[in-house]
DNA sequence: CGCACATTTGACGAGAATCAACTGCAGTGG
DNA sequence: CCACTGCAGTTGATTCTCGTCAAATGTGCG
């Protein structure tokens, strides 16, 4: 990160006031041209069904981007909904700049390209956690995501996460039921494959929960 | 379309030979560096589970783009294959040329940009399909987005398009078995919601089967 | 004709949804 | 201080959707 890029994030950023859960950020169709910084909670991308149904298509956490598109001019293919309370940093002028001139901005555009990438291959893997994977296997392979990408802001020595979710928004995450979310769980936890406790999950065996998502290890 | 463009596209381009049903167009992992455009077939975007489960992340037919991505470096996310024989143009010398130069060729770029928009509005489609809608909901809104694309490239007065998949293949796109696929499908046609002939689909009445695939009615 | 492959059928079981009720708990206000 | 409220989590009973296994039928093709 050179100087020219340092000075554009340490500039005085002006800090969202707290938002609410259910709030939403960004709305189906609208032009994602306000792009922020989750400093903590998380947003999910929902889709409902005329009936009601809901499904979350992907969930970004604190340290992520969001109502972000690197393809200027695009706009939410779904709504941006805060999950939990949230606290954001508007970042469409560091974004900006990032995209506008990458040259002068080459690690930041760097980071820009990579957050996309990434998002990409999670939308994949959610198209197979749904599509494919059994109830244990969708919450194994999450949770292993989720496990990954919160290591990266915040490492942990215990595989230790956050996990404010509601075993309703979970539900709408991984295709299933609330009931059946919590008759998973519960027996996860009994095969010491999960442990949750005050809003955070752990995970005793990185491994031994690898084979469980990759459906090696039958239920 | 400008002059520069036109000329660009009418040069002398490389016909590939035939390929055959189930050749890797691009290996998961590789470089996206040599987009090509589908003459004829379908191509699938596919990923696999460790016990041989497949699940098919999105379709590309006829008339599309493949091995492509609007963002430069980027590689495959999943393996492309051909899921039927196909005939593909190389393109990479035209889409460099538009997504280097965007103000040289800007109607190139823009057609780029929507295809890249299309094909991510879709894959959200397909985690909804997966995730929250019944047997016979996928099959409707699958069919009707087929039946959108192709009358986008080949108009039709009967709202029929060709379905060279087999029921198996299918069934990996969907997330369902072979034979419940199979099952559905014969309950749709005795309830007059789609016709299935010689290798192509036909929609009596729009409007009914977009009542089905939204679940506004009732199976 | 015979082969390979796609579609179809039947019987059965497993996984997940639904409905309804109950528990536990934090916040609120009398 | 404690009833009251609302919400998240839990449980049981039941139903339904869908998967699996196996076999049969149909179809294009060398």
């Amino acid at each position: 990160m050179n100087v020219r890029e340092t000075a554009l994030i340490s500039a005085d950023l002006p800090f969202s006031a707290g938002i609410a859960t259910g709030h939403e950020i960004a709305a189906l169709g609208s032009l994602l041209d306000r792009p922020k910084l989750i400093l903590s909670g998380w947003v999910g991308l929902v889709r409902l069904l005329e009936d009601g149904r809901r499904q979350i298509v992907d969930l970004q956490i604190a340290g992520e981007l969001t109502a972000f598109d690197i393809r200027p001019g695009a706009t939410a293919k779904a709504a941006y909904v805060a999950l939990t309370p949230l606290r954001l940093v508007e970042v469409g002028d560091v974004v900006d700049a990032a995209t506008g001139q990458p040259d002068r901005f080459p690690n930041l555009a760097a980071v820009l390209r990579m957050a996309d990438d990434d998002a990409y291959s999670r939308l994949l893997d959610q198209v197979v956690r749904v599509g494919r994977m059994l109830a244990h296997e969708r919450i194994a392979h999450l949770a292993l995501d989720l496990h990954r990408r919160h290591d990266r802001v915040v490492p942990s020595l215990s595989n230790a996460f956050p996990m404010p979710l509601t075993q309703e928004v979970l539900g709408d995450v991984l295709g299933l039921s609330t009931v059946h979310v919590n008759r998973t769980l519960q027996q996860m936890r009994r095969d010491g494959l999960l442990k949750t406790a005050g809003g955070s999950w752990q995970i005793p065996d990185l491994a031994l929960l690898n084979e469980v998502a990759s459906g090696s290890r039958p239920a």
